[in-house]
DNA sequence: AGGAATATACGACTCACTTCGTAAATATAC
DNA sequence: GTATATTTACGAAGTGAGTCGTATATTCCT
């Protein structure tokens, strides 16, 4: 098992980090019913992947029982930040200003959450 | 040649896009001074990956003289919206409200910044 | 207790990305 | 014009992600 818990997790390793999240916690047979909703794959595939996700250091495991439950190592928000910071750096010319525009532009968001971007805004202000 | 441009760039792809987007136009070897600014890599390297990102529709290329000169396909505004859009639905939960909030916490904007966003959200308001 | 179901462990395969060495073609310099 | 430098082309090796099959262990059911 590797010690740090700050590798970048790939593009499967998200979509498992996902349904944990919510979860709080998970079996892989409970992380698998909810991938194969989205996309076809087999059950092994999946508590490989987490076996991985476990050795990287991503995932703990409560091995107490025969069915291993699975908890996060890293935060939901540590990884979003992770992969902001990268992709303002990396796409953006280190301007977050001008991701938020691109944002902003892109996908329609309601009147409240403007108003909350606003707030906010108004909050960072002081 | 791949007919389809709308390829998802890998990371490496990535880093030779911005340069060329900078420059409008590059050769090889202008990417690759670029390039070795910040990583270590062998000249050929380089050379490979924008053939390869030629091959996949990324890059047109002037072949009238025996030094290539490499155009981007692809724009920086949709490449930037097409990973924009992932990340909003792989890690914010399909919410641009949530994607802003965390940039605009995480790295600190400018005065100016931070009016630009405020004028901009005027502007959505009508 | 014995058979069926379920879980883990492990190895192997494929594929794409990245890297680089070498050879051949082309331009440059003296 | 011949040697040197630069460029392209091509192939091959290394790596990591993702996929799955099979074997083994554990639990459950009647």
């Amino acid at each position: 098992m590797n010690t740090n818990p700050s590798i970048k997790p790939t593009e499967s390793e998200l979509e498992i980090l996902q349904i944990i999240w919510n979860k709080e916690q998970a079996t892989v047979r409970e992380v698998h019913e909810e991938l194969i909703k989205t996309k076809p794959s087999g059950y092994t595939t999946t508590l490989k992947l987490m076996q991985i996700m476990h050795e990287k250091g991503l995932l703990t495991r409560d091995e107490s029982k025969k069915t291993h439950v699975y908890y996060a190592v890293v935060s939901r928000n540590k990884t979003q930040k992770f992969f902001l910071d990268r992709m303002i750096n990396g796409l953006f010319g280190g301007s977050s200003t001008q991701l938020v525009l691109q944002a902003l532009g892109n996908q329609k968001s309601s009147k409240a959450e403007l108003e909350q971007i606003r707030k906010f805004l108004d909050d960072l202000k002081k």
